[in-house]
DNA sequence: TATGAATGAGCATTCATTCAT
DNA sequence: TATGAATGAATGCTCATTCAT
């Protein structure tokens, strides 16, 4: 899922925006926000640079250039800043998702393509390419993480059973999940191949292709 | 990815049979192979229960019984353990793999149906789901996971390839390979999905079905 | 030393009342004091229930619902908090052993008895056997607490020397603290094995019985 | 209780001998013990001159001049360093109790004498004055602490039973135990006022004798 | 009076690694 | 091959205390 959309990369109109907070500022140091988002910025950097396991209580509150007991004083205890983290870097799809459901007006076809776009688009991100995976293994763990994982996937799948119902309201509800599951799983795994400096990243456009055809033919022709 | 087939899931013959040697060896204390492979054993135990942060040479060392002298005897630093645990639960893909690659003859379409049905049953295993994310993590950080990740999935997408290519000899090789791509990512994006325990594995079924139609169909009609 | 007299326990007849504030007040949240009593009172709450090493400034301020900040404005330092403790649970029984010092009119046998009951009582209650251990500890370390301790102690001999002089005014003022000294001692050795919840508590009541007839046979027959 | 005898202090043929390893080693470094003992006996230093609060595994470890690596290499957590701690001031006490009960022939008063001035003396030195109240306090919380506490003053209770048996067979066993813990109360608590550096250590002399006096009344007189 | 934010030292514990035996 | 003993850095966390507001 991406954020910092190449939108030279369209395909097709992009009639949704972003109306979160922008999940990459910049990186200059006089830093707007409270010092808990502050630090939970920090955080995130970490985590995109040097992966989760970098993300200590020490390490955040170093490179925050507090010490840990105040580090500790603004989150008292780890999972708490990890689930801060999570929430910090989810935000802005969930976001961006009841965005999407609440807009879709107009030709549900396009609003569909767009959807998929945007992720398909997100999902070649430093950000993502590195969070994901990430979240996916901590998932398999943590019921915190699973929870917040879980919200955000079905905020997405909800957005994407609404335009698929828009497109194909013969469909049972059954049926238009398990199509928009197929539709998020399939997309997910792209990550794995064509994300960020990821060995097939040469193959991002053909794939974005080939996904958008068989996803617009199974909705369209799936009984 | 699978071992364990819960073979009264298939909907196709599976003419394939894994001759590799089983992933999932006896709990019983003799333990045949070396000691090498005893330790790597109870690594991989280690990595599906508690996850990959806790394989520690510490950790292994105690579960092995041995000393953590001992276990730098075997493994002289920590990456070559991990190294070789990766080798290990990678391997019996690999050589599935390229047996299928060698063997597929008969009916290309029922051959190819067998492997992805093969993919499929086994991505629901604890194995795999616990395994593979924290692999795809790894790939991101360490060029060496990176590799012998890379090293698995070309041997898979080989296998891929020289299916699609059986069914349609018409295509480039170019198309052949974007097409496995997207059969390869969309169905490893599931594991996170209709994985060991995840939240939508009562959609495994049917999540079964549509991937097999969508992809049959995508190999069937693309050009 | 105990404030909740099991009063069908006695064996003679209390004609000593406890005229301190009791020191066991009411838990309800509308507290009458000042805010340094209400402090106070938290901490020996926690040093009760969770001993003296639990009563940290933190612990006491977030217990108190106040911050760290706070709680140093009304105590500015640890040493200050823990005195103005030992001062709260000590001063109580100050009073009354000055009380029983200045009332004791009468039959001083009754008096003496009545006196010896009333710490044998007390020590089987939670505060008593969980604050003294504590505070033995800290007279040895720390000169404040042992001057407090001394204090608590002199006067408490002093009514015990009032009442024995009282009894047998034959005896020289030495050989009167000598028999004071015995009596308060063997007291309160008592509290570790038939204190709150210890492993003797089932002999409480013998005990009670032999250290009553012991000590004022003692008392009666000394010379 | 006391394990350097003020010889010079006893009034009665002190017939029973330590067999048990000193507990006050000699302080130099060149340490015969094992490293765990050397371990155990900083840590019982520590102990002795800052309290309990002061032996903590980095103290420990700084005062051995041994990382704190190697410190949890010999005693894995913190729990098992105390509780071989409390053990190694105890043993020598429970081998000399279990010594006192084998071997205790002869005149029984002159034996129980031996016992009681053998206690009263102990509680004068630094070690038991310092050690007992914190481990009252200890096993005032902590139930492996407690234990170990009931195993010294049960062995040493067991002894003073066997010898009020020689000296009063009449008297019934529960009766035998209730005068057997009088005496083990009373005694200990003189810990507190006649121990090492106390307020009224001048008193020791008197209160000894008042206390044997008392007691050898006790034993031959109740019923 | 009160809070919020901060510090820096200390805590128990785990870690990869080394090395003599 | 194997162990036992060691190191030193890192981890999450708690602490008494300070200070501006």
């Amino acid at each position: 899922m991406n954020s910092n959309l190449p939108s030279n990369y369209s395909t097709s109109a992009l009639i949704l925006t972003i109306t979160s907070k922008p999940p990459n500022r910049q990186k200059a140091k006089p830093f707007a926000g409270s010092r808990k988002d502050q630090i939970i910025d920090v955080a995130r950097e970490l985590m995109i640079d040097e992966g989760l396991s970098a993300v200590t209580m020490r390490r955040v509150a170093r490179e925050s250039g507090i010490s840990p007991g105040n580090l500790h004083y603004h989150f008292s205890n780890y999972e708490l800043m990890l689930g801060a983290l999570l929430d910090a870097v989810l935000e802005p799809y969930l976001i961006k998702f009841e965005t999407l459901k609440a807009e879709s007006q107009g030709n549900p076809v396009t609003a569909l393509t767009a959807v998929l776009e945007y992720i398909l688009d997100d999902l070649a991100s430093k950000k993502t390419t590195m969070f994901f995976p990430e979240l996916w293994v901590l998932a398999n763990r943590d019921d915190k993480a699973e929870q917040q994982m879980g919200k955000l996937y079905d905020t997405y799948m909800g957005a994407l059973i609404g335009l698929i119902n828009d497109i194909r309201p013969d469909l049972s509800k059954k049926r238009t999940k398990e199509i928009a599951l197929y539709i998020c799983a399939s997309i997910e795994g792209q990550t794995v191949f064509i994300g960020y400096e990821t060995t097939h990243k040469q193959y991002r456009k053909a794939l974005k292709k080939i996904t958008l055809t068989t996803i617009m033919k199974l909705v369209m022709e799936t009984d």
